[in-house]
This record gives C-alpha cells, structure tokens and sequence, in this order.
DNA sequence: TCATAAACTTTGCGCGCGCAAAGTTTATGA
DNA sequence: TCATAAACTTTGCGCGCGCAAAGTTTATGA
C-alpha cells in the first residue's frame, strides 16, 4: 500500500482498466459486481489506497449514510453504555453513527439539531434532555427528519419512542422492599430533569397503596444532572431532619442512590438487607457502577440490549420506506438483588 | 421563519437581491461584508430558514471545518468530561467537533481513524488506547492528518502530546502517605492498557527510594477497560492472599480504587484515613464519581481544564500554519484529600 | 450452439457550492 | 468634490461524485 497520488474515481478506475460507473457501483455495495471485477479493483485497492470523497457522495445522493445519536449527558456512564450499543447496531448496518452528547445544557441541545439539519442524516436516535428541552424545537426537528426518541419521550413526537415501562420498575422494586421488610420510602428530586422520574414516583405511589402502604416522598431540591452529588448533599440533609419515616429507601436512579449511600456512610448509618443495618437502600437502573457501592446495590435492571436494538431496528423500519404509526415500546425492567436492600 | 422551498445558495441570494458570491462571503465570515448587507441577509434567513449544503462546502475546500475527537473508552466518566471540555473549546472556534470512542477495542480504533480520513478533518485530538493499538496505524495517520495525542502519548507521534506528569502523581501521593502513615503498597493491573500506568509504578518505585522505603507491588492480572470490575475482584483475591504488606494501599487509578474500596468492604476491613481504620486507600485521577466513595477517595486531580485547553490551543496553531517542531506537555497534579487515607 | 440475461461501458448531465478575475458600485475622508 | 479603497457583481470554471440511457460484452443454461 504505497503512497497514492489517486485524486479521484476517474484516476482509479482507470488503474484498473474498469469504467468509473462500474467502479462506483462497486463502493456502494461490492456484491453488486461480478467476481472478477471486484477481485480487479481489490487488487488496485491495495495498491494504491483510493477512497471516494464522502462529501462529493453525500451531495449527490438524497439520503446519506449518516446516522445521528443525541444523548442528554455523556458524563453519565449509563448513556455512555447505551450510546455505545446503539453505534454498534448501526456499523452492522453499514451506517456511519455520529454521537453527540447534549451535556445538560438545553442551548447545546438546540445546536446539536441544528448541525444534524445539515449533516442532512439518514436518520436520528434521541435521547431529550427531557423538562429542560426546547419542545417545539424537538418537534420541529422530527417533523423534518427521521427521528426516533429513546430512554425518554415526547407524547406523539417522533417515529416511535423506546424505552423502559417506568411504573413498572417502581412496582417491582417496591413489591420486594414490602414483601423482605418494611415499606420504602420514595427519594427523588422535586424538578426532576427526566420525565421517566414523574412515572417512577407514580409507579411507586401506585405500588404502595396496591399494598396497602401511605406512600412516603421525600422531594429534594437541585437541578442539572449531578445527581450524585444531589443524592449526598440533599441525603445528608434529609437524614438530619429525620425525614425518613421508615429505615428503606428507594431512590429515584442508580446516580441518586449512589450518592445516598455516601450520605448514610457520612452520617454512620450501616446500610444493607441484613436486619442489624441502619438502612436499606435501593435504586433503579442498574447503573454500570451499581456493582461497586458499599454494599453493592440493589436495583432495578434496564434492558440496554434491547432499548438500543429496537430502537435501531425501528428506525431502519421507519427509513426503508415501511410506514410506523407511531409506536410506543417500554420495556419491562429485572430485579436486581444485591447486599444494599 | 415559514417552511422554505429554497433549495440553493442561488435561490437564496436571488430572494436577498444580492448575488450568489457575496452570500457565500457571509456564510463564510458574517463580518466580511457591510452591515446593511448583512442585515438584508440576515432577513431573508429569518424568513426562509436557508442553510448552505456542507457536503458542497467541504468537497470544495481544502480544509474542512471538522475537528475528530477519539477516545478510548467513553464508559470511562474521565474521558466523558474531557471529551467535553475538549468539544466546548473547539465550538468557541468555530469548529465542528465530532467524538468517537474506540470502546476499548483496538480493531474499532482502527476503523474510525480510517473513517476520520474520508472526513478530512482540519485536525483530530486522540487519546490512543495505549498498548493495544495499533501503531504503524496511528503513525500512519498522524503522518497524514494534523493529530495531537492526550491523556496518553506515544513517543515521536503526533504534532504534540499533552498529558499528565504521571510519576510526579505517584510521587506527590507517596510523599503524602509515608508523611501521615506507613508507607503504601501499590496496586496495579499487570498488563495495564494505559502506558500512564507503567510511569506511575515507575513513579511509586522512585518516591518509596528516595523516602528509604521499600516498594512493595502487588501487580493483579485482568486485561481490558473493567477497571472497577478488576480493582474488586482482584481486590478480593489479594486481601484473602494477605498481599498487602502494610495496611495503606496505593491504586494505580480511581477506577481500580473504586473497586478495590468495594473488595476492602466485601472483606469487612473499614477504610478511611483514622487510626482506627484497617486500610487506608488512595487513587489517582480525581474521577468524577471518586468524592461518592464511602469513604470519599484521596486522590490525585489531573488538571482536566489544562489538558483539553492545551491539546486544543496546539492542535489549532499546528493547523493554522505554525510549524510546531513536536512538544511534550505534562501538567502537574494536586492533592485532593478525602477520607479515605 | 445460440438465445438471453447479467454485467459492464460510454456518454453526458447535474448536484451546490468555492474560487478567481475583471468590472462596477458604494462608502470614506481630506 | 473627488480620489481611493472597500464592497459588491458578473461570469465562468472546477470539485468528485451519482445517476440514467443506450449500447456492448460476457456468462449461463438448455
């Protein structure tokens, strides 16, 4: 593979004696030519190390190869997992993902569409940033492209909406708490970034009354999205106005409950599902470093599997022509039992 | 701003009453032409929502207005956040940043250093995956495209490399340590994937020397970007070994301190930096998620905001003409002190 | 061996811009 | 008021491909 002063189709094809249309139709799918021919400009290739200018294919060409992936914050391993999966599920499809990551920031949010109009994409995976997104921008963007929405929706904005059943993973939580000691309390934030918050907490409140509980809420203060840095802070504080009626406590999100538990260690509060702990504390989400808590948490599992290849799978639907009425999909959550409740 | 059927620069320039050339010039550079005729433009926009064909403008020029940012593992909260101080700079430029993440995976690595070429990218910012990638390809790639590596570096590649002062982090923390204790032993993985790693532990050796110490290493086995999931398990099999000769244990990284804290709990010994305590551990990194420990971790902070300012400042004097003969940039880090030792 | 289909070639237009040269209008300041 | 510079217009070429139509070669199978 030496240095190539190849500037363009014309010049490669004609190292391989082959015409330039035949050529291109092999760079756009390599089954499409005939054996000999193919193994012709593989040969060259590895010569001389030629690849078409994307941006002179991505002009002619109405639909491109480009799939955008908009996530709210980054910093947080669980989209970091879940974006990684959702990549990978494109690169099988032979689509270029390009991730982006909205870092909290609303404005931010706003441009990263605004660039994607332009990268003109086959098709879109978002994740909103949720109460804090500009709504009739995210509408405006689905209206004009293809546009699936994950882990957090928009009531009828987008091709579909694929994510967990959040009622359901309070449900679950809340059922073990009850049935392996006392009732749980609920531990959130009053303005929660995420919508799926508003539907755990009704999950929970559901729960408890099924079972014949009063619901107990204890609704912090605290926006953005440090919300381990909430969980501690606004923990300690609530620990030290005794504002938890019974010993358990379910968290809202891993994140949260990761910053509890630093709250019940600061303030010498043993946590765990043993009866001589202080505390037993429980999460949802099944963070990527829920495992590594002291004690380890319990929570509730979200289907990362399954939420990137819908989602996927959806939009390659949507963009291949098939028409979607728009399709809601929320996966059921898993148990997940460690030493923390 | 009505849904426009404007379908080129000419189009557009026709509804402006100026011609083609001259609207170009004000996409380009809004300054660069007279205010009423900017104004005029500007108009048009608000009504008609026109936005230039970036695959045109970039097949045409030479220089693209992308910058690639590849890191290695984007699960890994640190490189989250500096993959974001590192867009953030290269937006207030003007530029189009657009990340990727090798996932651990060297093959993947590969694939989008391969991919980044067919988007010419004004320059790239990478933070190689260290011993696992391939290095005739990053050579290869850093010959051709204007690259500065960061977080870790490999030795005559790239325009620059900016990073940390690794051994003057174990020395800083060592020096620490012996000062209010018994001398650390240090934990590390045997086949680290960050050649950071080996600079540490050279680091360790020389500060323990220096301070009449002897170093005492305990090298764990596991390979991979699991680093919590090894600090814990690996944790576990050390402490049940009694590998630790002292009861004071430097980790090579937050990530395996957040696990090996986990393994110190699982085995019952109590942490913190108290005479009381059994172990006292100690990171380095400052990790996002190392304040939310129980204990929180002592650590040593990498100067996030230096490294992402640095790398972008060089890149972009490289890329405006500057000949920069390759310059090694390692930033000093501070003593974070937490509970935890 | 020959009809037929598949694969390929040739030709030429079009995409939406950048860019440069030469000419024209507009603003600036003494 | 006028020289001069700055801003703008007009014209036309070029970038590196996609794409389609019409013609030619090659493979396939009875």
């Amino acid at each position: 593979m030496q240095k190539s002063k190849i500037r363009n189709m014309q010049e490669f094809s004609a190292l391989t004696g082959l015409s330039r249309p035949t050529v291109s139709k092999y760079f756009h799918d390599p089954e499409s030519v005939r054996a000999s021919t193919r193994a012709r400009i593989e040969a060259a290739l590895a010569e001389h190390d030629f690849r078409p200018n994307i941006y002179a294919i991505n002009q002619n060409r109405s639909l491109t190869k480009t799939v955008g992936i908009v996530v709210p914050y980054l910093a947080d391993p669980f989209f970091a997992e879940l974006a990684r999966q959702i990549e990978q599920c494109c690169l099988e499809r032979g689509y270029r993902p390009t991730l982006f990551s909205a870092h909290g920031d609303p404005k931010l949010e706003t441009d990263i569409l605004e660039n994607l109009r332009s990268l003109k994409p086959a098709g879109v995976l978002l994740a909103p940033l949720g109460r804090a997104s500009d709504r009739k921008t995210i509408e405006a963007f689905c209206a004009d492209v293809p546009t699936v929405l994950f882990d957090s929706g928009i009531k009828g904005v987008g091709l579909a909406f694929i994510g967990s059943d959040s009622p359901q993973f309070a449900d679950l939580m809340v059922d073990y708490l009850c049935r392996t000691g006392e009732p749980p309390c609920f531990f959130e934030m009053k303005t929660p970034s995420n919508p799926n918050a508003n539907r755990r907490r009704a999950g929970y409140i559901a729960a408890m009354e099924r079972l014949d509980h009063v619901p107990r809420i204890v609704s912090v203060p605290g926006t953005g999205w440090a919300f381990e840095d909430i969980g501690r802070r606004e923990g300690i504080a609530a620990i030290d106005a005794q504002a938890f009626e019974t010993g358990t406590v379910l968290c809202s999100n891993d994140r949260l409950a990761i910053g509890f538990i630093s709250a019940c260690f600061e303030r010498g509060l043993s946590v765990g599902r043993e009866n001589n702990r202080d505390m037993r504390v429980a999460g949802m989400d099944d963070h990527p470093l829920a495992r590594f808590t002291c004690p380890p948490l319990t929570t509730v599992a979200q289907d990362y599997d399954a939420i990137a290849r819908q989602s996927v799978d959806m939009l390659f639907r949507a963009v291949s022509g098939e028409t979607v009425s728009h399709e809601v999909r929320q996966f059921d959550g898993r148990l997940v039992l460690r030493d923390s409740a």
